[in-house]
DNA sequence: CGGCATCCCCGATGATACTG
DNA sequence: CAGTATCATCGGGGATGCCG
């Protein structure tokens, strides 16, 4: 029921296991732009425009087919108010929400520790000279 | 002296500003394989070909190119014995080992959700035969 | 306003073979 | 055993233009 491939009696879920699909799970997340983006939804609904502006770079593209992807896996809620000019919503899932939480936990850890990586890249890069 | 770029009054790290490096930060993680090697290191050190073993179906050239991008970033060291045979040692240096705990969390969330996103998945695609 | 459709490019990823 | 080199590929990702 959750783990049909892997061997015989370990069926633990693993995501360490390429057959199990938490891998898969991970590997949804592990793009450019869905940790992010869901970490922008962690606030509340919010649309398209406003979810632009808020990731600053993305392209209209990325940003819908990302989304799309997320609702796809029942991360993200998409609500369409079918009005006319059109109004959709996006929000996180209950399932959503759940991660999020962990990816608030990684983006503040990116804000601690940025400045230590970038100084250890400047010696990395420093020394052998490349 | 952390984030030369973006607006005056606002130097606070900001995961959601393109110009700041906490960005970079995570964007270093966001690929395929990053977060897996770094959990792989949680529990010591470890060879390359037992890395290998671990991750399950990595190359040897993504390997070894993920983790010089991490030692380069100050996340893993690289321990090289000089002897021969080689004998090569990978390990999460503090500010790795910061980021491991996180990505544990990441990893339990994987292994506890993914039954509910392929149900997701499933549901959507058949209810939009496409 | 949201968002599809198209075209296109380049980098990420992989398979294979070779070396110290 | 660890790692490099080379070649091939595949899809992420961006730019542009059109539509309901």
């Amino acid at each position: 029921m959750k783990n049909p491939e892997s061997s015989p009696a370990a069926s633990i879920p693993d995501v360490f296991d390429p057959t199990c699909s938490s891998r898969h799970a991970l590997e949804l997340i592990a793009g450019k732009w869905p940790m992010l983006i869901i970490s922008a939804l962690e606030n509340g609904p919010m649309r398209n425009a406003a979810l632009m502006r808020r990731l600053g770079d993305i392209s209209q593209k990325m940003l819908t087919q990302t989304l799309k992807e997320l609702e796809r896996n029942g991360l993200v809620i998409r609500e369409d108010m079918r009005t006319v000019p059109p109004h959709v919503e996006y929000s996180l899932s209950p399932v959503g929400r759940s991660l999020s939480e962990t990816l608030l936990v990684l983006d503040r850890w990116a804000e601690t520790h940025f400045g230590a990586l970038d100084a250890a890249r400047e010696r990395y890069d420093t020394e052998r000279r490349k």
